[in-house]
DNA sequence: GCCGTTTTCGGCCCGACTGTTTTCAGTCG
């Protein structure tokens, strides 16, 4: 097993352990312990053989024995006898709203409920309002949270998060008790996938802006609403929660609400270390010193509080727990990203392809965004569910963008069209076009469309291979995962990172927000080798330019910098650069 | 289940809201 799946048998281990109703912080020792093996930068195996798994911090003597079994057999005994002692429906309504372990737990034993349906129609027979501990509303809710699941995802992308989020932000500002006001959360994490949207604000007036968020255009239910907090439920299924604060407050409740969960226990465990006590309230002198706890001191940005702890300032897209509080207790933190350091993008489709514009439109609409490249690298004649072109269309194709940048050059503009392609990698490896049309193109971009089936050796060695070709540019979206509703197909993605460092072939953060694909949490490693990353739209339509800026967030996720993006390069860098792996090869 | 300058037991981040019960447990983030 690998380190992901490791991860998982962990995790699925904690759910069980929590349903049965074990002590809270033992699944949480398992839930650590597979994040901690998921991020873990050499083989597991190694690990294992190598019997280092002991030096893992909350690695203990119990899960050194799990793990190894695991790793070593592929199963674990002690997990298929917890899976075997619970119903897998108990698992599935752990995702009901208001459905602990606890009640869960109560429902299975005093009622013998052991699925979500059971559970559906003991609610309507009203037979959950009679139990301990539950009541009418509880029953009621439980229903109403069967019944959503049902017509809401409960994953959304952020591309559909953020417009919502700041229309919300934008009726709050002009509400003149709101102080400030912003995102929190996942959201404000750019993560690739949200829960729900959280909010801040900060008021004099906490009630008022509560009601006044709670009674907005677009709300279908009011779900929760107290003095201080409320949430609801907005039209499309997308939850969003409001928190308000006093403005002294603010800065440490956005720090706190930011998260992640895990960054947090980690900022807490510092002020803990340094004697203080870190809350949403501020940063408190330790409540051992003194029995009324003492602000010490006013702090107005998160900066300060990062600054008092003796940190450098941490940007949210950051704050997951990848080691990044160890990164800022060194040194400020490199600038990363910004979406405005992006000159174009090189791979996008035109009608040629299956996209939705002719070359010449794309050309003027880029111009006008004031971008100073854009690559037309439509899909090769293996993809002829999009309409790939063979050779000879690819010639045509050359000569129309030669025209066009023809006549953009008469007309003093700067703004250049660079010609490409995004080739197929086919089942056996080898690519769609002989090397001689490749060496014709601007940018050579190879990307898998078929076959994601093969084994996770064949498929990495198909990656591979292409990399290894020298006219190949840019590995397109390695994996293949379409968010929430494709897996990424088996590939060992740092075998094809080391690859593609051999090779001097770089990398697709591809900003479609259904792919994100390379994945974030797998940038660090790449840098580390020193591969460049390219931020692609994969635009089909104009207004796929807009990825640029999701992209970016997920770069910085990535902790990529500036320099660590080429298409941040102006066009004359970029083509020395686009010249460069050929040069080597000859 | 992990950890240890509080070191083999007793902690482990912590506060708001809901629904229940009537002072608090469970859930959530």
């Amino acid at each position: 097993m690998d380190k992901g799946q490791v991860a998982e048998v962990l995790v699925n281990i904690a759910t069980l352990l929590e349903l049965k109703g074990e002590n809270p912080f033992k699944t949480r020792a398992y839930q650590n312990a597979a994040r901690t093996i998921e991020t873990l930068s050499e083989p597991l195996d190694k690990v294992v053989a190598e019997a280092r798994l002991g030096d893992i911090k909350g690695i203990g003597e119990a899960l050194q024995q799990k793990i190894t079994e695991l790793v070593t057999t592929g199963r674990l005994q002690y997990y298929e006898d917890l899976k075997a002692a619970t119903p897998p429906g108990l698992v599935a309504m752990l995702d009901i709203p208001g459905l602990g372990s606890k009640k869960i737990k109560a429902l299975h034993d005093e009622l013998g409920i052991d699925t979500v349906e059971k559970l559906e129609q003991a609610c309507k027979d009203g037979r959950i309002a009679g139990l301990k501990g539950f009541g009418e509303k509880t029953q009621t809710n439980i229903l109403e949270g069967i019944e959503r699941r049902r017509s809401y995802a409960s994953r959304h992308l952020i591309s559909e998060a953020l417009p919502q989020a700041d229309s919300m932000l934008e009726a709050l500002r002009s509400h003149p008790d709101v102080v400030r006001c912003s995102a929190a959360g996942s959201l404000r994490r750019h993560r690739e996938v949200i829960g729900d949207i959280d909010l801040l604000a900060s008021s004099k007036q906490p009630a008022e802006v509560i009601e006044y968020f709670t009674s907005q255009p677009g709300i279908i239910k009011v779900l929760a609403k107290g003095e201080t907090k409320a949430s609801v439920l907005l039209e499309g299924g997308i939850q969003a929660d409001l928190r308000v604060v006093s403005d002294a407050e603010y800065s440490s409740a956005l720090l706190y609400f930011t998260g992640s969960k895990e960054h947090n226990i980690v900022m807490r465990q510092r002020a803990i270390d340094l004697g203080l006590r870190l809350n949403e309230y501020g940063l408190f002198h330790s409540k051992e010193e003194t029995r009324d706890p003492k602000l010490l001191a006013k702090c107005r940005t998160e900066e300060e509080i990062f600054e008092k702890l003796g940190l450098h300032y941490i940007p949210p897209e950051m704050r997951e727990d990848m080691g990044e509080i160890a990164l800022a207790e060194k040194g400020p933190l490199p600038r990363l990203i910004e979406w405005t350091d992006l000159k174009g993008s090189l791979h996008n489709h035109s009608t040629w392809s299956d996209g939705h514009q002719c070359p010449e439109e794309i050309a003027k609409a880029m111009r006008e965004l004031g971008l100073a490249y854009w690559g037309i690298t439509d899909h090769s004649k293996s993809s002829f569910q999009a309409n790939g072109l063979d050779a000879t269309r690819v010639r045509q194709q050359l000569k129309e963008i030669a025209a066009i940048n023809a006549t953009l050059a008469k007309e003093g503009t700067d703004f250049r069209l660079l010609t490409g392609t995004e080739v197929d990698i086919l089942k056996d490896g080898s690519l769609d076009f002989p090397d001689d049309l490749l060496a014709e193109l601007d940018v050579v971009i190879a990307s898998i469309h078929s076959s994601f089936n093969q084994t996770e050796a064949e498929t990495t060695q198909r990656l591979i291979g292409a990399a290894q070709n020298p006219y190949v540019h840019i590995l397109g979206h390695l994996t293949g995962r379409l968010l929430l509703d494709r897996e990424p197909y088996k590939v060992d993605q740092r075998a094809v990172i080391d690859a593609c460092a051999e090779t001097g072939t770089w990398i697709e953060l591809n900003a479609h927000p259904k792919r994100f694909d390379l994945d974030w949490r797998l940038w660090p490693y790449a840098k580390s080798k020193g591969v460049k990353c390219v931020i692609n739209c994969d635009a089909h339509r104009f207004e796929h330019a807009g990825f640029l800026r999701l992209g970016a967030g997920i770069a910085r996720k990535g902790w990529l910098t500036r320099e660590d993006v080429v298409n941040t390069l102006p066009l004359k860098a970029l083509l020395n650069e686009l010249g460069r792996k050929r040069a080597k090869a000859r």
